[in-house]
DNA sequence: TTGTATGCGTTATCAT
DNA sequence: ATGATAACGCATACAA
């Protein structure tokens, strides 16, 4: 490994000069500047970034905690686009991405590390926090620390947030729905969270305010993602002597579980009942007849959580703290049929 | 940030001390090494990373190179179940996992950082490369460095590698499809890569083996997940004279594409045609009918490359250049037809 | 068993 | 414009 001290004696400079040179500094001749670059250059010269790190306490690297408990986080669509976005704009503005682990065998103690310990010890610019109980004690002690921190999807008071709309979404579903003549509308939601909360209160308060009437049995409840649940949910309403004429779905992939309830049961989308779903995942497109769901701007959630971060680490006298709210957009599948009342 | 220094004033004994007694060296009694330990704790101190490393020349961090051209990588269903994988084996062996990218601003060059520079910076213990064009220079200048190294689903000479067994898979399901009783198949493969090369050689072989004709017009290509291309190519195969009686899919995903092809064109699955997939994703379960695919085994693939990584990082003495190909299994839906003959 | 001293590669301060 | 030198925090060879 070639170092700055190589450079200077192949150079017949000091290694101050080498060091000035390689960083741009105005107090070097432009002569020498290119001389010791192109030497840099011929000898294969890569800075050492440990020795950077230890002298400026800048890492350009960027934590990201995620760690859902079932372990299948990846592979969840939806986290999926927003890493997407994530990842592409932290290395676009030049910082690295790297995942927060709660093991880590540096550690001088036995009993693991937390996440503050760990962040603490790789020196992290800033750290995302995207996926993870934001009820443990370890991420509220990340997060009160001094670290930089942008949450994602959860708000904390006095952090910078980004959160996918939910209430707008719901919202906006329900209008639509309303709008396409629909009055007996039926919601199968997530288990609780703070966003499966918005989202009911959302669901509740647009059916008051447009006069919709929301029977208790007409509400229902199925894990996220969890076909064979929603498979059951949707069966049991649709067994209800006053069936519901629309169902939302706690998201497009749990839909499919739905879906095959309705197929089974004999009947058809949308001309027996329709349907939304949430999200807007590829797939969704693509099914017959495509789904009309709240398309989530993953990339851009990602893009922005990013976006906030680095801002706060490269100005942090002049970024506060702000809650960015990112809208999802309609997208109006087949699956919602026009009724004429 | 507390230092080893404070916890030697602390203490009242030498740094040293202090040091061999976190690394739980021998040659401190039990009882001084329990007092500093405590005090640490009770100072909150977190060793420094680039001090360490500046030392020890071991960053217990991984690169990754994942960076397909079209950005998108991240949702790819396949590659997600492969990173997750990767990364909580990873992380469960003590590591961090850090995406390579091609950025990097602590660049001393303006026109950017090549993997290797950038590997080299970070000092990588090891580097996964996953996906990204095994045909670039610059990624070929990677894996013939000294950096410990495995490819992922791409072989080269004298690197180790995991790749998903493809032949294995398409003889698999020819077979399965074979002993169904079909004897005119039709292969939609993907875009030209190793990887399809591998498929398309295998079809073939298969097919000689088993005696069975393949007319050219049986063979079609459309890009991985394109399901687009794939309606069209199916509806161009529905449309011939002598129709298959099964169609094998680039993929899964691509599959969602040709189902609405036959669909439409007012057949069914299984019924008027057989369908097969490849992948094995989430979703290919929840179809009706669930679809006949090979499921490859992601998550065990990013396994096996994180083990043989950490394996020749830990043991590079011992640890020799291995091709580990890991096989899918045959998830037999509904999709395909007992023919009897 | 504990302590002293040195160096890892870099940057920054202060001279020259 | 360039150079000498200290310091960042840690691990280790060697001395006590």
């Amino acid at each position: 490994m070639v170092s700055i001290k190589d450079l200077s004696l192949a150079c017949g400079v000091s290694t101050a000069t080498v060091s000035k040179a390689l960083n741009n500094h105005k107090d070097v001749s432009e002569e020498t500047k290119e001389r010791i670059r192109k030497m840099a250059r011929d000898m294969g010269y890569v800075p050492n970034f440990a020795s950077k790190v230890l002298k400026t306490n800048r890492t350009y690297n960027i934590g990201v905690v995620f760690s859902d408990e079932a372990g299948s986080g990846l592979t969840h669509d939806y986290f999926a686009m927003v890493l997407n976005g994530l990842k592409c704009t932290i290395e676009e503005k030049g910082y690295d991405f790297t995942f927060v682990n709660k093991n880590g065998s540096i550690s001088t103690w036995d009993n693991g590390v937390t996440y503050l310990e760990h962040c603490k010890f790789r020196r992290f610019d800033g750290v995302a926090v995207i996926c993870t109980d934001f009820y443990s004690p370890e991420i509220i002690e990340l997060i009160e620390s001094d670290i930089p921190i942008v949450t994602f999807d959860y708000i904390f008071n006095d952090r910078s947030a980004v959160v996918s709309d939910n209430v707008r979404g719901i919202r906006d579903l329900v209008h639509y729905v309303y709008e396409m003549g629909h009055r007996r509308i039926a919601y199968i939601h997530g288990t609780d969270s703070a966003v499966t909360r918005n989202r009911i209160s959302s669901f509740y308060k647009t059916c008051e305010e447009l006069g919709i009437d929301v029977p208790p049995e007409y509400m229902r409840e199925a894990p996220y993602r969890d076909t064979t649940a929603t498979y059951l949910r949707t069966k049991e309403l649709l067994e209800l002597k006053e069936r519901p004429t629309c169902i939302m779905f706690p998201d497009d992939f749990a839909y499919i579980g739905g879906f095959n309830a309705i197929t089974l049961a004999g009947l058809k989308v949308p001309d027996d009942i329709s349907t939304v779903g949430y999200d807007g995942i590829e797939i969704s497109k693509y099914l017959e007849p495509s789904l009309t769901t709240l398309a989530q701007d993953g990339y851009r959630l990602g893009q922005e959580t990013a976006n906030k971060l680095i801002s706060i680490i490269e100005h942090p006298k002049t970024s506060l703290v702000e809650h960015i709210f990112i809208e999802g957009k309609i997208f109006p599948g087949r699956s919602v049929k026009k009724l004429t009342t």
